[in-house]
Formats: C-alpha cells, sequence, structure tokens
DNA sequence: AGCACGCCGACT
DNA sequence: GTCGGCGTGCTC
C-alpha cells in the first residue's frame, strides 16, 4: 500500500485504494489461472462467454483471456470450459478457492473487455465445433426475452448434447439445388400454385393455411419444402409428432431422393440425432422435418419455416422457460426473414388472428373442393339419444349401429373413443342435464373402486342424488369407456377384424378391407384409400372440459379422424355424438374450421381473452406468488394491465397425470394471472423477468412457476 | 446457487 | 484484542 494515497485521499476512497492496490500487487505473481499476460492470444485475447448457468442473475455474459494456445480454436460457438465462482477473488490468500469447472459457450472474440477487473483464462476448448451460430445465439435471446426466462435454459434446448465421435467425422457435401417441383395438388388451393412460386424465387411469403382432408399433406408440405430449396435457401417443418413428421420425410425422399433433408425426431438415438443436427448446422443439409425440438434447427440460410396442426398440445414444449414452436417459429421467419406456412385441418384461434391481423395471408379451398374431398357428417344429439330406446339399453344409439354396418360392407370404420384416464362425468338419464355436486355444483364423476358417485370438484360423495331438473334420480355415465366399446362393437360384428390403437400401441396404418379400427383421438391410423365411415364417440369427454380451448381441441380432434373418412362422393360417413347447436359440431358439419376459428378469435378479443390480450400466470404457494406479482407491480406493469387471482390450484388430481403448475403433494398452491393488451407482451415479460430477478436477490427461494401464455388457464 | 468478505457481539 | 455469527454482494 502506499502512503501517499493516505495524505491524499478521504478516508472512505482511501480503504478502496488501499484495496485496489492491494489487489494490483498481488494479482500477477499470485492467482493461479489469471493470465499474467504472457501467452495471450494476439489480436483478439478476450471471449466473450455464455456461462451455462440457468441462474437468472447469471444471465449475462463474462469475459476470459484466450491463451495463444487455444486462439484458433476458441472461436464464436465453440464450446467451452471456464474457471466460476467467488472463489476467483480471493486476493489475500492467493490460492483459487471453490469456482469450478462450468460449461460455456464463446459469443464473440473482443481486442479488449470492458470488465475492470482481472480476467480469467479459459480452461479448455471442449471442441473446435461452431455449434451456436450467431443466427441461434439471436434466436436464443429473443426467445429468452418473449419467455421471461433465461438464455441459458433456452441454448439446453436448443444445443444438442455433445458426442465427440460425431464431431470428429466430416459431414457429407451438399447436394446441388434441386428444380422446383410440379404444384400437384396444391392446384386444389386458388393461392396454392402462387405460394410455392413465390418459395421458388426467393420470396418470404406468410400463411396460414386450411389443409383439405385427405392424405395429401404431407406431399403438399414436402413441396413446400422443395420450392424453398429450389431457391437455394433452407427449409424447416415441424410437426406434432414421429408419425406425422415420418409422412412428411417419406413424401420429401418420394420427391427429392435421399441427401436433401435430415429427420429430427426424438425416436433416433442421441447418437443419430446430434450427426444429423451437426450435418444441418455445418451446411451439408439444408432441410429439416422434426418434431418440438427441431424448431431451434440451425438451418443455414433459412428460408422458410412452416408448423403443421399447431393446436397439438405436443408442440408445447415442457422444460423452461416452456416456449411453444409457433412462437419459436414465428420469431425465426421474423428474425431470419423467412417464409411461415402454418398449417392444420383445422385453424387454431392463433392462426386467425394471424390472418386477422394480416401478417399473414389465409391459403383455403374453395367451397368445392372442400365438397369434393369432405365426408359426409351427421349428428346424433341428446334429444336423439333419449329418445332412442335402444341407445340407453345398449349404449350406443341405433343410428351408430345402422352407419357402422353399412359401411363395413365397403371399406374399414374408425371408431374414435376417449382416452383412458378421462374420468367419466355423470348425466340424468331421463333429461341429459349434467349431475351436479349439491354442495358447490362441480361435476359427479365415478372414480375407480366406488359405487357412490363424487364431485370431481371439492371430492364430496353424493350418496342420494336427484335431478334439479327434472327431479330424475337414475344417473348415466356420459362418455362411454373404450374398452366396453370395442368389445360390445367386436361382439356385434363377430365377422370384422378389430383393431386397436392407442397410447400404448399406435398403429400407422391399416389396409382397405373391413375392419373396425378403435383408437383414441390423435393416435388414428390412416387407413389404405380413406375409412368408409367413422363414429366419434368422445364428445362430451372433449366438450366438457373446463378450458378456453375446447371446443377448438374438440373440433381439432374431431376433424383429425373424420379426414381419413372417404369424401362424401365416395360415400364417406362420419357420424358425431353431440349436440347439433353446438359451435364446434356445427363446424364440423359445414366443414367450416376457419370460420369456426373467427368466431373463437372473436369472442377472446370480446371477452379480454388470449391470444388477443397477452397473459402470463405465476403459479407456487401463496406467500410466493403474492411476493411476485408485487415485484412485478413494482417494475411497472404496462398500461391497462390487469392482475387476476388468486385461485387455488388443484394438488393432485385424481385420474389426471400430474403437470408442470401442479403443487407438490400436500401443499396449497396458488395461481395469478396477469393480462396485458396486445402489443404489451414484450414489457409484460420484462417486468416478470425483473421481478424474478428481484426475487432472488432477496432470498426468496420459494418456487414459483411462470408461464407466458400458459395453455391450460381453466 | 455457493462462497468469501465484513461488520457486530462473546470470549480469552 | 480475537473468534465467529450470519447478512450482503460477487462471480470474468
Amino acid at each position: 500500500m502506499s502512503s501517499e494515497d493516505e495524505r491524499t485521499n478521504p478516508p472512505g476512497e482511501q480503504l478502496a485504494l488501499i484495496r485496489e492496490s492491494v489487489r494490483k500487487a498481488k494479482e500477477p505473481k499470485a492467482r493461479r489461472g489469471t493470465w499474467r499476460g504472457a501467452d495471450l492470444a494476439e489480436g483478439l485475447p478476450v471471449a466473450r462467454v455464455l456461462v451455462d448457468k440457468g441462474v437468472l442473475h447469471l444471465d449475462k455474459y463474462f469475459d476470459y483471456a484466450v491463451p495463444a494456445a487455444m486462439d484458433a480454436d476458441a472461436q464464436p460457438g465453440v464450446r467451452v470450459r471456464v474457471r466460476f465462482g467467488a472463489g476467483a477473488h480471493n486476493v489475500v490468500s492467493g490460492r483459487r478457492e471453490g469456482g469450478g469447472l462450468i460449461d460455456g459457450f464463446v459469443v464473440a472474440r473482443l481486442t479488449e473487455s470492458d470488465y475492470a477487473g482481472p480476467l480469467a483464462a479459459i480452461a479448455q476448448v471442449v471442441s473446435p465445433e461452431p455449434v451456436l451460430s450467431p443466427a441461434l445465439l439471436r434466436l436464443c435471446r429473443a426467445v429468452a426475452d418473449r419467455y421471461a426466462g433465461s438464455l441459458a435454459d433456452v441454448i439446453q434446448l436448443a444445443v444438442p448434447a455433445r458426442h465427440g465421435r460425431v464431431e470428429k467425422k466430416p459431414s457429407p457435401e451438399p447436394p446441388a439445388t434441386p428444380a422446383p417441383p410440379e404444384p400437384g395438388t396444391w392446384s386444389r388451393y386458388p393461392t396454392g400454385p402462387a405460394l410455392l412460386r413465390a418459395l421458388g424465387r426467393g420470396d418470404s411469403p406468410r400463411a396460414v393455411w386450411t389443409a383439405l382432408p385427405g392424405p395429401h399433406w404431407p406431399a403438399e408440405l414436402a413441396a413446400a419444402i422443395a420450392a424453398t430449396l429450389a431457391s437455394g435457401r433452407g427449409a424447416l417443418a415441424v410437426l406434432p409428432d414421429g408419425r406425422a413428421a415420418a409422412r412428411v420425410d417419406a413424401a420429401l425422399t418420394a420427391l427429392l431422393g435421399e441427401g436433401h433433408h435430415v429427420l429430427l425426431t426424438a425416436d433416433s438415438g442421441p447418437e443419430a440425432r446430434y450427426r444429423r443436427w451437426l450435418a444441418v448446422s455445418r451446411g451439408a443439409v439444408r432441410a429439416v422435418v422434426g418434431t418440438r425440438a427441431a424448431m431451434f434447427a440451425p438451418v443455414q440460410d433459412l428460408g422458410l419455416v412452416a408448423l403443421w396442426d399447431d393446436g397439438d398440445s405436443s408442440h408445447a414444449e415442457p422444460h423452461a422457460p416452456m416456449p411453444h414452436a409457433r412462437d419459436v417459429l414465428l420469431l425465426r421467419a421474423t428474425e431470419e426473414r423467412a417464409a411461415f406456412l402454418l398449417g392444420g385441418l383445422i385453424r387454431t384461434v392463433e392462426g386467425a388472428q394471424l390472418v386477422e391481423t394480416q401478417w399473414a395471408l389465409p391459403v383455403d379451398a374453395s367451397r368445392e373442393e372442400v365438397r369434393a374431398a369432405a365426408p359426409l357428417v351427421r349428428t346424433i344429439g341428446d334429444g336423439d339419444q333419449a329418445r332412442d330406446g335402444a341407445a340407453r339399453a345398449a349404449r350406443l344409439p341405433s343410428l351408430a349401429w345402422q352407419v357402422a354396418r353399412e359401411a363395413l360392407l365397403r371399406g374399414p370404420v374408425l371408431v374414435q373413443v376417449p382416452r383412458r384416464g378421462y374420468v367419466p362425468r355423470l348425466a340424468c338419464e331421463r333429461c341429459r342435464e349434467p349431475a351436479r355436486c349439491g354442495q358447490c355444483a362441480g361435476p359427479l364423476e365415478l372414480t375407480d373402486g366406488s359405487s357412490a358417485p363424487q364431485c370431481g370438484w371439492c371430492g364430496r360423495p353424493e350418496a342420494a342424488w336427484h335431478c334439479q331438473e327434472c327431479g330424475g334420480f337414475r344417473l348415466r355415465a356420459q362418455v362411454v369407456g373404450a374398452r366396453r366399446t370395442a368389445d360390445e362393437l367386436g361382439r356385434a360384428f363377430p365377422k370384422v377384424p378389430v383393431r386397436t390403437s392407442g397410447r400404448d400401441g399406435i398403429l400407422g396404418a391399416v389396409t382397405g378391407t373391413p375392419a373396425l379400427v378403435i383408437s383414441t383421438p390423435g393416435a388414428e391410423p390412416v387407413a389404405e384409400g380413406g375409412y368408409a365411415a367413422a363414429l366419434l364417440l368422445d364428445g362430451w369427454a372433449l366438450l366438457n372440459r373446463p378450458d378456453l380451448r375446447a371446443g377448438e381441441e374438440t373440433l381439432r380432434r374431431w376433424t383429425g379422424a373424420a379426414a381419413l373418412v372417404r369424401p362424401a362422393t365416395e360415400g364417406g360417413t362420419v357420424l358425431v355424438l353431440a349436440e347439433p347447436t353446438l359451435r364446434p359440431v356445427q363446424a364440423l358439419v359445414r366443414w367450416d374450421p376457419a370460420g369456426h376459428a373467427a368466431r373463437e378469435l372473436a369472442e377472446r378479443a370480446e371477452l379480454g381473452f388470449p391470444p388477443v390480450s397477452r397473459m402470463a400466470s405465476v403459479t407456487g404457494s401463496p406467500a410466493a406468488v403474492a411476493a411476485l406479482v408485487a415485484l412485478v407491480e413494482l417494475a411497472r406493469l404496462p398500461e391497462g394491465a390487469a392482475v387476476l387471482g388468486p385461485v387455488p390450484v388443484s394438488g393432485d388430481r385424481p385420474g389426471g397425470p400430474r403437470r408442470a403448475g401442479d403443487a407438490p403433494a400436500g401443499e396449497h398452491w396458488e395461481r395469478m394471472l396477469i393480462r396485458v393488451p396486445p402489443g404489451s407482451g414484450a414489457a409484460l415479460a420484462a417486468a416478470l423477468k425483473a421481478a424474478q430477478v428481484a426475487r432472488t436477490a432477496l432470498k426468496q427461494t420459494d418456487q414459483v412457476l411462470v408461464r407466458i401464455d400458459p395453455l391450460d388457464i381453466g
């Protein structure tokens, strides 16, 4: 320390200067791991590193010195290991304690650091493969901001685990640019051929596409990808499951052969996945077809992002910060100036909103084409069923038997039954009014192992129920059990083979010969030549859910099954057990998913529901939720924000799987919702992130779950 | 999150 | 005068 300082400076500053001089005096020789400046990389001796720790207040970069030996390898995007921790500043002891080696990514190389202290050196370049490209980093940053999450969390989703062996092998040479594809069945849509031409000449159109029922959509998606490849750009298509991805993969292979694209799904092992991912990252392959995780695939010079069936819940990433594939691809389309194609048999409210705001153009078929492709849809409402004496006895309406019997002469018949785990809800046998709890008006359910029905909300058993509407006292299950229906149908048609497809055993396809195919929603096999008929028996299970999306989801699942049925012109018939006055039922009968979505969107706008307004949910212990929301309000919420709740969230869901946001067993959790007007989503996310940072700074460690645009708000 | 630093009371 | 409590703040 210097005696001069003591004389010329006031005491407070003095102390700081003393510390500073001690630091300067001791650092160069004492601190192991701190760079002494001898063999530093010339030119760009500093590496800015993203330290891979999912902690929010660490969501910033740290600068490290680059040893000369690592100069060539430590390029932006490579994985490194660095020392990180409080021990690094132990000046007095001169020893490095704690602060172990942790993983990170180099995000930039610089001539100097803006950090005043001494830089530690990069401990190790894990591999020279630049896996985190600038474009991928920008995307991850945008996703983290959008979801009030940390960059490190998003990067964990975007960059797969390393496989050293795979990295050592070179990827194949990229194939030559293919010729543009023929319009093919895209000609069935008035704007279809123009969309392909736009993609082929390098434009970036944005479209929300309502696909016609039938088997052509995988080839149409493949043609859009091929057209983009023909422009010399890359393309990415995300599908809800491996089965759908495999269909597009096959269609693309049929169109272009091997080598132009890879299939990125969870089905292939980690090594194969990393090999394919690297081929994409290196630019050896320009097109990707895959499931959710492929939304981050580092396709070079991206020309098109496509998403199929965005209403499928598997497009929502279950890991923090829970981004949705639709939003990630929207961000990519904007940031990478790529075309955007949102396709599906139905239209979600989000899709409708993209059309409504004129961000995207609708691609719809004419009514003539719809009529030519869609099956005949018939309904059986409650009134019909109540009048139908046979139905009450046999559990299935007689019209259903008729349709099945007739169709089985001509081909396979699909029977859509509720998924196991749906708790059957009860209704009055006489008037079909849903049976409600006398205490809290919750729905009555029959649970396994108990004879008396009990309330699905308060759990109270209802021993002596009677109907509030008609005074009836006999109950009837509104949902027909899958296993029993299959048994019954099988017995009724003993000469016809019965095949089942469900969660534990999904059939890919069946032949065109007569057969009964019993399937849960989403697991329907494709039938060669189409089904002769479909019976949709799960209307109540789907429509009765207390969910904002219940109508859309019901229509989506019905349409998914109905689209596998032959057109009405070839005798294809769909029978749906649901009240014909309900909006989704009407949309199915008229085959008008775009109209359904437009009406749902208008209703959401009127009620101030998402996606017209933006929402965030905060879930956790009452104290934690209250504290976080208070901090969000402190961080200043955007104009017009509304804080809703708190409401209790169910701890254990009997009959249902545990989901993110469920309280741990025995704990009482609450949820609050914060709603902001359109255009304030970014401000809301920023305020939430600031509040979370403040919360950790205040050492409030009990868990809270913050979700932007939660899917399941009642 | 760890972990060290530092500013308070109880002890030799 | 020294040891050690935990509250505060930093980690390149």
